[in-house]
Formats: C-alpha cells, structure tokens, sequence
RNA sequence: CGGGGCGUGGUGUAACGGCUAACAUGCCUCUUUUGGGAAGAGGUGACUCCGGGUUCGAAUCCCGGCGCCCCGACCA
C-alpha cells in the first residue's frame, strides 16, 4: 500500500486523556481511534494487526478441531433466566436494552448460554460428540471503570470458543489440547516469554481454570511466577494449600503484575443442566453434555504486545502481526531517479506477494524516519540518491536497529 | 460504586477577575531545502464542554449537568 493513500495521519503527541501506553501509541500511529471511554474503533493499520492476530488464533483452534461459527450480540433473555445470570445483582455488567414490542434483550458479554441452547438442535446422541465451536465476536460489558487503554474496554473482540464433550475425561484430553494451542498462539503472536500458564480460581465447576498471563507493567492482576516451570499462580489463589497442590514453594516465586491475555475453563454440566443439552450414550441413558470454554481478547492481545514491544520512539511489531512486513521509505531526489527506482521495487515486492508500506509521500527524511519508527514495521528498506549510488537498497531492522546494505536486483 | 484530578483552535500547552484569549504543532500558499520530525514569509483555525448564577467586567469565582483520566473496589 502507498502511504500517500493511507488516510491516516500520525501525531507528534498522544491526547491528553490517554495514559496508557497502549493507547497512546496506537492512538499516534494511527491504528485506533477513541470513540469514547472503553470504546475503541480500528483503523487501517490497527485493523490489519488486528486480523493477523485473528489468522493466528483461527489457525490454532482449526488445528484442535474447532469449527468456526458467529453468533448474535442479542440476547434473549430466557436462555439467560434458565441458568440464573440475567438479574443485574448477578451479573453486574450487562446492557440490556428493549425491542419496539417492549420484550427485553442484552447485549451479550459471553455466549455460553446461547450456544448450549442451540447446540440441542444438534447433539443427541453420543455419536455426535465432541463438538468444538467457535467465533470472533463483539462483547460487551458495561464495565464500571474502562481503563488502561484497549486494555479493558466496554466493547470489545473476543474469541470464544466453546467444547462439548461425553464426559469429564474426554472434556479434560481437550482441555489439554486447547491449553497448548493456546501456549501456542502466545508464541506465535510474539509474547510467548513472557506468557505464564497461570493458576486461578476455578468458579464453581473445577479447582482452577487456567488464565494466560503476561508479565508487564500495565498489567492489572498480581501473580506468582515460577521461571523455570514457566507456570504462575494468580494472587487471587495464592495460598498455602494451592501451593501444596501444585508442589509450589514460595521462595521460588517471584510477584510480578501480569495482563491476562487468556483464560480457559471447564464448566462442567452447569450451562447443559440448567439448559438442557443431553445426549444419549451407548445405553440409551441420558446425559448432560460436560462443557468448557476458552477465551481470547484480541483488541487486547494487541494492546498487550503494544505495550511489551515498544521502545521511546515507538511500537516494534513482532513479524507475525505486523501490519506490514515491509516499511519502503523512499527518499525522493530532484531528478525522480530514486522515485523511478522505489515505485519499481515496490512493484516487484507486491508482485512478490511481500506486504509492503511504500511511504511515497513528499515530505522530508526526518519524519519518515519518525512515522517509520513510530508504526514499528519490522523491516525498513531505504532507498535514496545515497543508497542508489551502489545500486542497493539500506535495510533496518526496527528491533535490533541493524543496517545493512542489499544490492537491488 | 467510593476517592482524587482535569475539560481553552485538529493536537499539546499558556493566560492576576480587566485590553483583540497567547505559544507550539498541524493545515493552506510562496520561496529555499532534501538521510533523523528542515528554514523563512504570509495565511487558516476557539461562542474557552453545556446550562444557570455572582460581578461594572468571568476561560478564571459559585451551583448544576455532561465528558475524560487516575487510585481503589469489582471483573463467573
């Protein structure tokens, strides 16, 4: 893409009511705008780190059997009463509006509830399970407090998948599976050494479930992290029998404040009961179906590596979610030589099928040089009257900051 | 939801209760520049968040509303 066409601008400085660094990087690079507090929209450059991180996590619940659907964001309320999280005073963060004929929806903040009712049409015998299902989904949450830039946001992308199983140990081979897709995805997205299998609070339907912790400043959870097992554990469980448990000591635990990128759990036959998703076995016998699910944030997967790979003058995009591969910075002459020499080598990377971000723009080096660093493309190609005159091109690399020159062939 | 802070051109800031609301940046025009946000000249752009009040006079003080940020609580 030609810079020039991008309608996006860059800016020297972040508004004054971002703080998080997440958002004040994105917010200069172009990649998000603020709609409001919590509210987020993604512009070209965010959009496109945004469906790298979706192609990755798409690739990865594929690979486990996940099959990928979308569900509606309204809600109907019934599905809701049958398992007893519509009142307010249970789940405090639901919108809820009203339909023309005055029949209450909401605005859905996960989807348990309506997939387990729809899966009924389709599981009855035990023969049509496991079933794994998926999607990228808009929630919303009316969150009291929306902080910490894209963070923690009241609408916002999540990858839900849910996994339907006969019984606890077939659930518990997915749960494993699902757990290292998901260590998997962390790697893939450039966080993997930073990223804990963390020990949390397991609700009402197992002993833990597991969250994907990152260490970081901006992080708002506390855990313990245990390097060499590259395991944590959330302050929330941090207690001497949990230690036990997890033949965990706590002086070989450091405290650290993490983001919680992901978070898997098992239900159990909670939403099956209450909703009525049974199946029937080899006898004949009706049962519950033994569910779990498993969460990402993408939006905040995102804001996540923004704030890990960052430097002073910018975001330094890990390869594999970058919204370009390639920063082509032409340095324009007088005589049109380089750009003659630019517009042909960003042809041939196109036609090579390399992403390439052409800045053709007619302004000076200095803030080329500034937008390029402040984007954080991995690769910078610079082409000028100076790296013309060997015939070659120089290239940057925004992470390690090493330069070399490459003959144009 | 408790506590704290803040709303001034697109953006970031300044302005004692008192003159035409200032500076930087952005944007437009011209000239000169062209490897780390270039220089000069000219220009553009603000009912100072909204509504009331006090005052001869309000961006500034008071009341109410709305919005935003931070700390805490909350986040199956």
């Amino acid at each position: 893409m030609k810079q020039s066409q991008l309608f996006t601008k860059t800016r020297r400085e972040a508004p004054k009511d971002e703080v998080a660094k997440n958002a004040q990087l994105l917010i200069r690079a172009g990649f998000i705008h603020k709609e409001m507090a919590g509210v987020y929209s993604y512009l070209p450059l965010g959009l496109r780190t945004l469906n790298k991180i979706r192609g990755i996590i798409r690739e990865e619940m594929n690979s486990i059997g996940g099959q990928e659907i979308h569900l509606t964001a309204l809600q109907d309320k019934r599905n809701w009463e049958a398992t007893d999280r519509w009142s307010d005073e249970k789940v405090d963060n639901w919108f809820k509006t009203n339909l023309k004929n005055g029949n209450e929806v909401g605005l859905g903040f996960t989807h348990e509830e309506p997939l387990t009712a729809l899966m009924k049409d389709h599981i009855s015998s035990f023969r049509d399970l496991p079933i794994s299902a998926y999607q990228f989904q808009t929630k919303f949450r009316n969150e009291e407090r929306a902080k910490s830039g894209i963070l923690r946001g009241r609408e916002f992308l999540m990858k839900d998948l849910y996994s339907f199983n006969v019984d606890d140990k077939a659930h518990q081979e997915f749960y494993e599976k699902a757990k290292m897709a998901y260590v998997k995805i962390f790697e893939r997205a450039g966080i993997g050494a930073q990223t804990y299998v963390t020990f949390a609070s397991g609700g009402s339907f197992s002993k833990y479930s597991h969250e994907f912790q990152t260490t970081c400043e901006a992080g708002e959870d506390l855990i313990y992290v245990h390097e060499e097992k590259k395991m944590a554990v959330n302050k929330e469980v941090f207690n001497d029998e949990v230690l036990k448990d997890l033949k965990l000591e706590k002086s070989q635990l450091v405290e650290k404040k993490s983001i919680e990128v992901g978070n898997i759990f098992s239900l159990g036959t909670r939403f099956s009961e209450a909703l009525g998703l049974n199946y029937k076995d080899a006898e004949g016998k009706s049962k519950p179906v033994v569910m779990g699910s498993y969460g990402i944030g993408p939006g905040r997967l995102m804001g996540t590596i923004a704030e890990v790979w960052s430097d002073d003058k910018g975001l330094v995009w890990p390869e594999s979610v970058a919204p370009f591969a390639v920063h082509l910075v032409a340095l324009f002459d007088e005589a049109g030589t380089v750009k003659k020499a630019a517009d042909e080598l960003y042809e041939k990377l196109t036609k090579k099928r390399i992403e390439v971000l052409y800045d053709d723009r007619d302004t000076g080096a200095g803030a080329k040089f500034a937008d390029s660093d402040l984007m954080g493309i991995p690769k910078r190609y610079v082409i000028s009257e100076k790296s013309l005159k060997s015939n070659s091109i120089e290239t940057k690399d925004r992470l390690t900051g090493k330069v070399e020159m490459v003959p144009i062939r």
